[in-house]
DNA sequence: CACTGTGACTTTGGATACAGGATACGTTCG
DNA sequence: CGAACGTATCCTGTATCCAAAGTCACAGTG
């Protein structure tokens, strides 16, 4: 046995951290159509896609087929692919299952935080604090992503991680799009949620957590009873599969 | 405009039918996966993957790239993919999961049903009730399966919808494999869900579907403490999507 | 002036080609 | 006899090629 460092955990290999270009364009591509570069209801072709990210067609065939199963786009069946439109209805269902979702992170994380977890999360509260106090809302943004991230981290439910990062992904799209409103955030209920998960308390902490989806819910989505229609492309296929999913 | 009659909804039209290569490797070579026919920890190499249902390769790398961001397969970068083994660890993590979704779906279905809609839910409860008494049991699980999605299509919830149907399917694979027990279905929970749906009292509907997962996951997870490791293949990738998109 | 047939151009869907990193295996040397 | 090294083979990652289908413009016709 050689005495070469054995890769600690956490630390990548360079084997690892190779990164074939399909997965670059995933990025580039599900990154460009959140930020409403590529705009709903935009044809998106294989080639001027190949051409922008200067990769032949193959590469970007493969990152197609992802978005598409993550809803961000629509197959027109031998047509291409479209940009998918995000509207509120779907938003509106979108709002309700992440309610579910956050508020049983919220109960495990109570369940089982340690102190260094704890640790963990009250730093970001005062990062948070910090930021908004320089008015750096990208900063403070980020830190909330980070504090749910970090929520569902240390509940330690691998579904509900991977799960989460999808549909978090398709709340920033809209409000990307402004297709409902950013709501600026309440930092008083990340407090109280993060002192109820503190407290070891899972009632409190589930609770803390359905006010903070309610309350940015509400927000986003003013108008509590519009039946719109559900917006479809006629001849457009559903997503190859369904949302994706699932931890490493 | 013309008099030719419109497509009826729900009847995809011939455009719509066409269904490309990549599909119908994706659907067979899921079912494979969860049947067992390719077995968890086996590589799967394109070309083989590629023989064994007659194509080229390029259709089968658009179909591994969905069914590892469905988290079926797990990459080994410059090597290939190898079959995930679902462990009972993360079973619990789902069934957690589902039993959020599921009182949700139940809910939502008790407000929004209508009487065609509860008709349609006690044909399905007396089509099993037949099957049953035939010991017809692939088709009482059949219409268990088509129950659980009726009942979400009556809420309407989209997203709740192809949630479901993804991580439905990471149960059947565990069921498939033998990973956890399959337990034998009590109707009468689900007599007593629809029966609460159509009484159209949400409470009572979340209620009887809280119980019904949860009995499921008794009989499925009868250990309930096991903190065993959680089986990573040293070196896998996970799913396509690693970061969140940070906007530039 | 609306409608239809025609042909050029574009784009998808799929197959093939090829370079370079992984893997297996045999050989040599300690 | 066993470990290090070199070599042949396999496989992935990416690009290129080809055929079939789709789209569009335009001219001819009723």
């Amino acid at each position: 046995m050689s005495d070469a460092a054995a890769p600690r955990p956490g630390e990548p290999t360079i084997g690892e951290r190779h990164t074939p270009l399909r997965e670059q364009v995933l990025d580039a591509l599900r990154s460009r159509i959140i930020n409403g570069v590529y705009a709903p209801g935009q044809r998106l072709t294989e080639e001027r896609l190949a051409e922008d990210f200067g990769v032949s067609r193959n590469p970007v065939r493969e990152a197609l087929r992802v978005v598409q199963a993550e809803g961000f786009v629509l197959e027109l069946p031998r047509r291409g692919v479209i940009v998918a439109s995000p509207d509120p209805t779907s938003m509106r269902d979108l709002f309700a299952v992440r309610r579910r979702l956050e508020t049983l992170a919220a109960r495990q994380a109570a369940e089982r935080a340690g102190p260094v977890d704890i640790v963990g999360l009250r730093d970001l509260l005062d990062g948070a604090r910090r930021g908004t106090e320089v008015q750096d809302f990208d900063l403070v943004a980020e830190l909330n992503s980070a504090l749910h991230r970090r929520i569902i981290d240390i509940g330690g439910n691998r579904w509900l991680g991977t799960l989460s990062v999808s549909l978090y992904r398709h709340v920033e799209w809209v409000f990307r799009l402004g297709v409902v409103d950013r709501a600026p955030h309440s930092w008083t209920e990340h407090v109280r949620l993060v002192e109820a998960i503190a407290s070891g308390d899972p009632e409190a902490a589930e609770q803390a957590a359905a006010e903070h989806v309610d309350a940015a819910a509400a927000a986003a989505l003013p108008d509590a009873s519009a039946p719109s229609p559900s917006h479809d492309v006629p001849g457009a296929r559903a997503p190859l599969s369904p949302l994706p999913d699932r931890p490493a």
